[in-house]
DNA sequence: GTCTATACATAGATAGAC
DNA sequence: GTCTATCTATGTATAGAC
């Protein structure tokens, strides 16, 4: 089962969003229940299908919510509504709002690293690399947009650890940028008078506009290709030989 | 008088962000002033230098801590502790705080308005149109840093004609940018096989980025000469000839 | 497990003294 | 013009019935 479960994750498809979507159904498919099993001590009602149910209603309707209005000026009578639980019901799945928030943060955050770390390693040339992490970037924030606007948006008002943790993704993904590219000049694929960590911060704002500007880019019908396409030739052109 | 306000506008000097600052402060100076007028039916205390300076106080410090916690989570308390003024004081000055919303946002927008819409009508090649958008664009929002992260956070909590300004402004920056690049392809400055509005996009997003991730520029100490410097070469390198 | 009713804090805004 | 005291609404969270 175990060795089952990592093939499936080296076996992510990048090749276009649409088998990408299928590669990552399984992985995205028990991380609520895994998130259930890391927060047992939290939760006061017992594992079972229903209850699964309801805490993945809960967080998809609280990040939709605060997608709207923020965070903090959603109430939990709201939650309590749209969810159609009851805000007791609700305060047996955490035991407080700041709780709550934590628990939306693992939820995204463990699927996406799962993703991201395995979506380049097989990749044989620098070029290669680059592309297949820019579409690993653009399809995961396609699926778990939601999420990733989230937690973009709130990240401000997080305190202590959970900030850190945002703050240290943000520098992750960037520095893997830099790595790929630096990796390149080494190996002569590269330029090697270009400036690589501001590149690659660069490359990661025009990656976050594609979950930041949602309404922009599906209103223009741009689909999660082509934009991965452009992103990569944008930054290929200016970094090749 | 007159001609010596327009003079000093088409003045706007983009060589560096020194030189900039210098050119803008004066147009920058009587922005509150003219706020003042523009809200007087609003405002109940009469205008003199120091209530100037107390509505200035005012959106300052409002945008201070709203870029800390969110304008919705601001309260009135606070924001009377931290401007020195009581409640009932401040309420002279804003009728609600829907209001002084309004009066943060029409004080930014003004400024902004002014400066780019007058940033790159000088230039002579597309080349400079566009390293000249480019450079006051960064310039201005590293003038305006606290209002443009503060425009930008708070957008999709404003409503109606709010909302669509912000939005417009968006699309605008984003049009101005497609239209140098377009010009440019007629006069066969750029390549013709490139999807300007996609371009313009991104070109906006490396934009934002400037304002959006302060900490890690600033930390970095990369200057805004240098964030301008590289925008462009990414961008020109790709829709050259 | 889930409900309703309620405790207690804090929000925006106003009234009236000075 | 600015202050303090206070009104009413709404927030998070809990208690106890079922």
């Amino acid at each position: 089962m175990k060795a089952e479960k990592s093939d499936n994750i080296h076996g992510i498809e990048l090749e276009n969003f649409n088998s990408f979507k299928k590669s990552i159904k399984f992985i995205l498919a028990d991380i609520v229940s895994k998130l259930y099993d890391d927060n047992r001590q939290l939760i006061r009602v017992k594992k079972s299908p229903q209850s699964i149910e309801n805490l993945k209603r809960i967080i998809h309707t609280a990040i939709r919510i605060s997608n709207k209005k923020g965070y903090s000026v959603m109430s939990m009578r709201e939650l309590s509504t749209v969810s159609s639980l009851s805000i007791g019901a609700l305060y047996a799945y955490f035991p407080s709002k700041d709780e709550l928030l934590h628990i939306i943060q693992q939820y995204g955050r463990t699927s996406v690293e799962k993703v991201l770390s395995e979506s380049f390693i097989h990749s044989s040339s620098s070029k290669d690399k680059l592309y297949n992490f820019i579409r690993a970037h653009i399809f995961i924030s396609e699926v778990l947009k939601d999420w990733f606007y989230f937690s973009y948006m709130e990240t401000r008002y997080f305190t202590g650890s959970e900030y850190n943790k945002t703050i240290e993704g943000e520098l992750l993904t960037e520095s893997l940028i830099k790595d790929i590219i630096e990796k390149g000049i080494k190996n002569n694929e590269f330029r090697r008078d270009i400036q690589t960590s501001l590149i690659a911060s660069i490359s990661k704002a025009i990656l976050q506009d594609w979950y930041l500007k949602r309404w922009k880019y599906s209103k223009r019908g741009v689909t999660p290709d082509e934009y991965a396409r452009e992103c990569f030739l944008i930054l290929y052109n200016y970094i090749k030989l």
